[in-house]
RNA sequence: GGAGGCGUAGCUCAGUUGGUUAGAGCACCUGUCUGUCACGCAGGGGGUCGAGGGUUCAAGUCCCUUCGUCUCCGCCA
């Protein structure tokens, strides 16, 4: 074997310029470009190559009689060979040019070719990888990403972190690294646990949020940190859910809700830009409350209307006895005015009450009243349930719900949370089914003043909605004894197209107020301090007033592109079940390194 | 944990009521073709019908089990 003396590379040519970037200027030039071979087509004597590099294609052309060499290597090479060419740009012959391409005025005749490396037949076309098996283009991810509108997720990500990352700076944040290795917290979703080979039968926890470490370095006096970080949940996944994901994320101290969110919608502002999306701030913002009972979600869709109606009071009084039954036990009726509606058939009604009423939306039912428009401002009342209406209580119901010609109501009576969650559904549901959404439209809303906690009826307890450093209204504090439902706070949620992009919240730095909170989560003193003892005692050390706020970065870049899985965005991401097509990750490991760590496998069930 | 969809050639899919040797387009290979650009034309090779079991004279097709994958619910900020 050939021992090499001297440094040198391992291929001939070096490039001098990119295929995409060739324009006319260039003719007669002599350049040299690599990349990847696009297409060929082989017309017997001469050959067109496509020659495809990250910035994208040009046409080279071999002649048999003007350069037998070269036309050789052209009838050889196939598709996704890797190779460089030497040769002059020139102006393609009259009536050959490709208009569809960039490049299309212009072709290379090579004086020399390189074969830098070959290619067998890839598992599936490029050019048509969007009809692909999705296992299979996770297996092959780097093969996907050849294709430039693939890559184009990963560059908008790159340009939307470049320009966080630029703002943040200017605006006096510190990116600081908190860790990976980290202690697991029972609150919250299942952590992914490491195990410790030096404190055996011990594990550490991947961080599902750096929430605890940024609260930390307030008391640091960083003043204010940001971090590009990857947090991780052993939850099930979705579409927009992966176990390892990025968050934006912020936390300031000395400062209030408003310096949050201000700081934010200037973040976001600039993130936008840096995809050539143009927003307005501030930002709009609706109470909790309201967009509860408006919308039915905390995190409402604002590009069309048909917002929920409430009819508790007015079904309370009538004879409608399934609605008064429930208005008066409690619950609530609420409905939606369904524009256009009134031209629904027996049938289409049936289908909307079928949509509500299965197990998982949870419905009991679906009323409505139809106002067919019979022409010159007037309607004709079609409904099942109108015969339990007077006069005077349907024009009362029609002036309330600003009924025109040609409504339908739809009404669904039952606890606030199924009327909510049920009508929040349906809202998006007819909205997307009649087209009411202009897919250009970018709603951005603060969602503000949630409460303190939830109830959670199964385990029969109040749990934190935010997480339990949420800083209360401080003329709630007392009722965290008292009134614990109706205690609000200082967190916030920034919501873009119905869809919560993140949030945040003004965090306890008062060590009472804290162990209210515990209390009325029931977290006793002895679990308090074993899980946060260290925050806690953060807290009697002089901590200052802080806050932030942490954004969904995958979801963002998600929404930004126009594609609907998170996956698409993040350049190796896992499937549904959390494995890695590419790698095969996880994997059983050697009984040596079980060993090392005192761990032993029991067989699953 | 639960519900639903999908799984047939390298890729995308068709395959009727269970019935002869399982097809198409693209890709691939060979030949042909000197201005194509999804080049054209002619020919050819290529199948564990996801896997296992069952029913049947006969299963890609019906039944059971199982695996993979996607979407959703639960779960998860």
């Amino acid at each position: 074997m050939e021992t090499v003396s001297k440094v040198e590379q391992n291929f001939r040519l070096t490039r001098t310029h990119l295929c995409g970037t060739l324009v006319e200027a260039n003719v007669n030039q002599e350049v040299v470009l690599a990349g990847w071979v696009d297409t060929r087509r082989d017309l017997g004597g001469i050959v067109f190559l496509e020659l495809r590099d990250h910035k994208g294609q040009i046409q080279l052309v071999a002649d048999p009689d003007k350069n037998p060499d070269v036309h050789r290597i052209f009838q050889q090479v196939r598709a996704e060979y890797v190779i460089a060419v030497k040769g002059i740009v020139s102006v393609r012959p009259d009536g050959s040019e490709n208009t569809s391409l960039k490049s299309g005025a212009i072709e290379i005749y090579p004086s020399e070719v390189e074969i830098l490396n070959e290619s067998k037949v890839l598992p599936f076309p490029l050019d048509k990888v969007e009809e692909v098996n999705e296992d299979l283009r996770l297996r092959y991810r780097y093969l996907e990403l050849r294709q430039e509108h693939k890559r184009k997720h990963l560059e908008n990500r790159h340009k939307v972190v470049h320009a966080v990352r630029n703002y943040l700076s200017d605006e006096g944040f510190l990116e600081i690294e908190t860790p990976i290795l980290s202690k697991s917290t029972p609150e919250g979703a299942r952590d992914y646990l490491v195990p410790s080979r030096v404190h055996p039968n011990n594990f550490y926890a991947l961080p599902q949020s750096p929430q605890i470490y940024k609260q930390l370095l307030m008391m640091s006096g960083v003043n204010r940190y940001y971090q590009i970080a990857r947090c991780f949940r052993d939850e099930d996944l979705r579409a927009d859910r992966q176990p390892e994901f990025t968050q934006v994320d912020i936390e300031m101290s000395f400062i209030n809700q408003e310096h949050v969110i201000t700081v934010t919608e200037g973040l976001i502002k600039k993130a936008f830009a840096a995809v050539g999306v143009e927003v307005e701030i501030p930002f709009p913002r609706i109470e909790y409350d309201d967009a509860i009972n408006r919308f039915g979600s905390d995190a409402p869709d604002l590009r069309f209307g048909m917002e929920l109606i409430d009819f508790t009071e007015f079904m309370s009084k009538s004879e409608f006895q399934a609605f008064a039954g429930v208005a008066n036990s409690g619950g609530l009726v609420k409905a939606i005015n369904y524009k256009g509606g009134a031209k629904l058939s027996r049938k289409d009604f049936d289908d909307l009450k079928d949509f509500v009423t299965t197990k998982e939306m949870g419905a009991k039912g679906l009323a409505w009243i139809a106002f067919k428009d019979i022409g010159e401002g007037k309607f004709e009342i079609s409904s099942p349930i109108a015969k339990f209406f007077t006069e005077e209580q349907m024009q009362e119901l029609q002036a309330k719900a600003e009924i025109e010609p040609g409504d339908a109501l739809l009404f669904v009576a039952d606890k606030a949370k199924i009327v909510h969650y049920v009508l929040a559904k349906l809202r998006i549901f007819l909205a997307k089914k009649d087209g009411l959404i202009d897919p250009k439209d970018r709603k951005l809303v603060w969602v503000v003043n949630f409460p303190m906690f939830e109830y959670d009826e199964r385990s029969n307890r109040y749990k934190a909605n935010h997480h339990p450093f949420t800083l209360p209204h401080n003329q709630d504090v007392d009722k965290l004894e008292t009134d614990p439902a109706a205690v609000k706070t200082y967190a916030y949620d920034i919501v873009f197209n119905g869809i919560e992009l993140g949030g945040g919240s003004i965090r306890v730095h008062n060590k009472k107020v804290q162990e209210k909170i515990f209390k009325a989560l029931n977290i006793d003193d002895e679990t308090a301090q074993e899980r946060f003892g260290f925050l806690l005692e953060a807290l009697e050390l002089g901590a200052p007033p802080h806050g932030g706020i942490a954004l969904g970065l995958d979801r963002f870049i998600m929404l930004l592109s126009n594609t609907d899985s998170i996956r698409d965005v993040i350049a190796f991401p896992k499937n549904q079940s959390a494995f890695c097509q590419l790698t095969s990750a996880p994997s059983s490991v050697d009984q040596e390194q079980l060993d090392e760590l005192y761990l032993s496998l029991v067989e699953p069930e």
